[in-house]
RNA sequence: GGAGCUGUAGCUCAGUCGGUUAGAGUGUCGGCCUGUCACGCCGAAGGUCGCGGGUUCGAGUCCCGUCAGCUCCGCCA
């Protein structure tokens, strides 16, 4: 532990010199705040002066640090603690540390490389080597790995082959091969072959639980002879052609093992990236290293569960110049793409950024987008939209989940490892015991009257 | 909200098919030795086996419930 917060200490030392070497100044921004649009929950503070009134811990500086820019701070950057009321898991606290950085008249060229400098300067202060960060389109990213945060170092892609099944006797694959926003993949696993048949079920198990019907899988014995030269259950429906044809694109040899994924899109995805880097834990074919990559090329928003369009990444985020004049008229609002970009290493989204919209009519087309009427922007980002009118400069950012890059430095398994006091899964604090019940006077103070649940007595 | 793993000495953990006296390492304490530095040697203390119930002649071990920690899904960038 202690020598977690050692190197904890070294990586942010550096990645504060990094900064401070190219003209950054660290500006802290206010803890008490207003809620923040993005998702998540926020903390509140009940305000003692205006009962009934509440402030919110930031989420992220997000705002004010556009703020900054439109005020003549061209670089700024905080070390910078955020606070998001969601469930625990190995990657995430209730409070956790952010790199945030904002630059004005900067491409979002400029900020990557600003951003990449930093992240290499902290990991070579951790003593982890961060080498060429390649750049990868987000669908191309989907499309090879099954997610937007791949891990580079397991050499295993998927491979569609949606086109050669679309008329072989197997429902299973033909129906999703007949569907728009389906795919039928195929998952080529050298020397896969060795897998038991009980490892084989533990990963049909692994696939189920995450989505998936089953795992359709085939051994090749000798490629080029159909479903002879195959050991599959599921051969004998896709027929010798079709066989030979999928084993041929997946460039199978013999011995090799390939799993197949078929359904909507996003569920196909949602089990067969996960099960790449499982398969790269199992066989222990994971490169060690650090294994970076820029993605890039986010849509500008996704349609939720309920079928309403939030930002991908945040509302401030500016669509790519080509797509302006669609956002203005709000149209084709699904396939528009966004000028903001990613930092993932090793399958971790370590942080992320985006140019931000510097104009107060593009704003509100986006916030128009998303069903946030004007009077109800001006209600709740009046200060960012005068800001925005009186001009502001282009001007982009991003911000590092700073606790992951300690923990992946570190070779830790839990950003728990690299916080000092963290916080148990259910957000108790074991040193504090916070949080405590507060006596009714206080409560009585601040206006607030509790509703016990079913621990209090 | 859901699924799973774990819970045994201060700490890290072992404990076989249910079998009578629950172990190891480390730490602590006492003694000895001593140019030590992860010292060495001898000895000692230290246990509601998370908690409650059940099955059994007998439960750390099996079953049910419960609490806690952790991992994952949902949720969250």
């Amino acid at each position: 532990m202690q020598s977690a917060l050692r190197l904890r200490h070294r990586m942010l030392r550096a990645a504060r010199a990094a900064l401070e070497e190219r003209g950054f100044i660290e500006v802290e921004t206010p803890m008490l705040t207003l809620a923040t649009p993005e998702g998540a929950r926020d903390f509140l503070v009940p305000a003692r002066a205006q009962p009934g009134s509440f402030y919110a811990l930031p989420q992220s500086p997000q705002l004010f640090k556009q703020m900054l820019m439109a005020g003549g701070v061209d670089r700024y950057y905080q070390i910078a603690r955020c606070f998001r009321d969601e469930d625990l898991r190995a990657g995430r606290q209730p409070e956790f540390t952010q790199i945030d950085v904002e630059m004005a008249f900067a491409s979002a060229a400029d900020v990557m490389e600003a951003g990449e400098a930093v992240a290499r300067a902290a990991f070579a202060a951790g003593g982890a080597e961060l080498g060429e960060v390649p750049r990868l389109d987000y669908a191309e990213a989907l499309r090879r790995f099954g997610t937007d945060a791949p891990h580079l170092g397991i050499e295993l892609e998927l491979v569609d082959v949606k086109d050669l099944v679309a008329d072989c006797g197997f429902k299973v694959f033909a129906a999703p091969a007949a569907e728009a926003g389906s795919r039928v993949v195929a998952l080529p696993v050298p020397d896969g072959a060795r897998l038991s048949r009980k490892q084989i079920d533990d990963l049909t198990e692994f696939v189920r639980k995450l989505g998936a019907g089953g795992l359709a899988w085939l051994k090749v014995d000798e490629p080029g002879r159909g479903g002879a030269g195959v050991s599959s259950p599921i051969a004998k429906f896709l027929g010798d052609a079709v066989v030979d044809a999928i084993v041929d694109r997946a460039k199978a040899g013999a011995g090799d093992l390939v799993f197949f994924g078929a359904g909507p899109a996003r569920t196909v995805n949602g089990y067969m990236g996960p099960l790449r880097e499982r398969l790269g834990a199992d066989l222990g074919i994971v490169k060690p290293g650090l294994w970076p990559v820029w993605i890039t090329g986010f849509p500008l928003f996704e349609r939720g569960e309920e079928g309403s369009l939030a930002s991908m990444h945040h509302p401030f985020t500016a669509p790519l110049p080509a797509d302006r004049e669609a956002l203005l008229a709000g149209e084709r609002l699904e396939e528009l793409g966004s000028d903001a970009y990613d930092l993932v290493a090793n399958g971790v989204e370590l942080g992320g950024g985006s140019l931000r919209i510097h104009q107060a009519g593009l704003q509100l087309a986006a916030l128009r987008a998303l069903g946030i009427e004007e009077d109800e922007a001006r209600r709740k980002f009046g200060f960012l939209l005068d800001a925005l009118e009186v001009g502001a400069p282009p001007h982009g950012g991003l911000a590092y989940g700073f606790d992951r890059m300690a923990a992946m430095a570190a070779g830790l398994p839990s950003i728990r490892d690299v916080i000092a006091f963290p916080k148990t899964q259910r957000g108790q604090c074991p040193f504090t015991q916070a949080p405590q019940p507060v006596d009714a006077a206080t409560l009585r103070e601040l206006g607030l009257r509790a509703a016990p649940g079913k621990k209090a007595e």
